[in-house]
DNA sequence: TATGAATGAGATTTCATTCAT
DNA sequence: CATGAATGAAATCTCATTCAT
């Protein structure tokens, strides 16, 4: 039981407690209490980390978004070909991630997108991250065709992932991530087809 | 002052009261008291119509999916041809009604979607609408495309609408309702392309 | 039991609360339960009147001023005469009036008086409080004294006023406020002496 | 860097850092974490110098009557003769010594008054300090006047003293300690003047 | 029908203290 | 000797709901 150097742990495990009491009851009962008991600490240490409840909720969010931000980025570092096919396939498939569409991180985030409208410091952080699926999708986009085109391309493509997102973090069964990838992929093909050698299939991950 | 038939006056006002207080503070911070200060009475009448808060919210929510639902139903009805191409027109049309698309009714909409994860009264009307739009689709898309495909493309248009309407209300401009209508008939002819001679051009409705 | 046009009573009925609270265990101790169960009320509602512990001790600081206030006010409408002596007497004697001297309103105003050196609201109230006392005092003595020795005499009384009252609260028998009255009255006549015939006696008022 | 004898070392650090707090929050506001802080050492320590923030609180407050006696008794012990008139003026100085109008030990002081009302332990502190102000008082008084009048000039100058000094710690400027001993010297003129020839000037100090 | 007075439960936060290292 | 991690109690405030008028 070590009692120095506690701090990074304590931060990880409150904000995974956080997800988990989010996925279990909400964000609008989550209690500084449950989270605190799902860490298995006591409720003032929170504050003594986080400064706060909000503190540990946007430290939370942030957590999410970092995790997706790196799934794609993993994704595009490792692709075998630089075409613009590749690249937008490594994004849906970072947006597709496991660790997004787990229960908890799939929940959490939908409960603070809905919470960003009236919260600016989330509300902040929720828009640099939309506007980087957009401006990543765009960029690719413009590699083959027009730019108004692609604008509008890049638009449709993050529209349909976060509807898929959404649809299934809705869903009572759950987000099929299979099924999602291959209509966004799909969707992608439709998107490239005149523009372009589409490839062989439909390609879902691998 | 009329003290016999209210009833249904004041339900419709402090419905109302509860979208703008939504709009306003967001789904969180929205007490009885806000909302009755919305609707220029006191706080103890909502017990007392809709036998507490969350009655009112239920009531709220149910309105909102009705008035989407009628604003479908609207446009399928006075439709000039039959074709599916014209009832999914009518779909997308219906769903950014401008009804739906008004701050107050977008913003509350997002935030039942989110509280709906964890309340099963609203789960259940959530999922009845949401089943219905995938149903509705599906049953137009199978009039001229195989069963199996149809499924996916009434999945990929329910997910291209719904995330479009998400995108939207997040954005801090608003969503852009021609720009959105646009996005979905084009990817409306996509689908149909394969299996029909496309319209003459996307029809964005005016 | 009536249930409208509280407001008025409940106000009065909790500084009354608050101020028997500081007397029985200080400032420090006095909590808003404790508050309340003086008052017989619940605890909720001193947010509901005052806006919270703040408003309600502010409202309780401000009614021992204006106790204080019109103790002196009273009396100088009712004087016999129109000389400084009679003024400042009036002065003294209202600044140990039965109010302030009773044992809540005395340890409510010292607990007061050490809290407002660090609270502006207070220390607002406290100094506006302390200048009228010397400016009463200095102008009553410029009647029959030279400026400069005026202001050193309102200067000093002050303090001996202050210093009395402060040392009857502080001793465990309370104040003395017959003997106070009299070291004041006679102090004032050392001051008086070598301008203006004495009275006949140093006159405590009875 | 010495692991013994740190003892006295830290418990003035301590005692001093308490008072800075004081000074610089009040009372109310004085944490232990704030203390620590003031002093550069960790929160733990104090309840094992102090057992605990009470103990600490009490040896500040012993260290501050123990600095006003000392400084009395100094200036009593380096007479140049041993009238009343120049005990007792060696008493008012030893009073308003730098020591005790510094801000940090004013600010303690007044605190420690209002909080000793209801703290026993303070109390007897505050009780034995203020009797010996007076015994000193009267004892020098009854060498030169009956002693009914002696007991009188007694309470009124230990008045004077104390409500100088009150006055000064609430003003927003701070005592003006130079205009507190003319007072207070003035006083003691008046009071000796019926007695005893009196000295060619109010004496200030030096 | 409608109000506003009032309650009591619950949530966050602060803080003194303890304890293992 | 000293730290900082951690707890648990207490305090304030908010809020939905009830009820007498």
């Amino acid at each position: 039981m070590p009692k120095v150097g506690m701090e990074p742990i304590r931060r990880q495990q409150l904000i995974n407690a956080t997800m988990a009491a989010i996925d279990e009851v909400g964000l609008a009962e989550t209690t500084v209490m449950r989270i605190a008991r799902h860490a298995g600490v006591s409720a003032g240490i929170i504050s003594h980390y986080f400064g706060g409840k909000d503190g540990l909720l946007e430290a939370t969010m942030r957590q999410i978004l970092t995790d997706l931000t790196d799934a794609v980025a993993i994704r595009r570092r490792t692709l075998d070909d630089d075409s613009p096919r590749a690249h937008i396939g490594a994004i849906i498939e970072g947006n597709f991630d496991r660790t997004q569409v787990t229960g908890p991180a799939a929940k959490t985030w939908l409960a603070f997108w809905a919470s960003s409208m009236h919260k600016p410091m989330l509300q902040r952080l929720q828009n640099v991250n939309d506007r980087r699926l957009y401006t990543n999708l765009c960029h690719q986009f413009k590699r083959v065709m027009p730019h108004s085109e692609a604008r509008n391309a890049a638009r449709g493509l993050a529209a349909m992932i976060d509807g898929l997102w959404l649809r299934g973090a809705l869903s009572p069964e759950g987000l099929n991530a299979e099924e999602a990838r291959f209509l966004a992929h799909t969707y992608l093909e439709q998107l490239l087809a005149n523009y372009d050698a589409p490839a062989s299939a439909p390609n879902t991950h691998s």
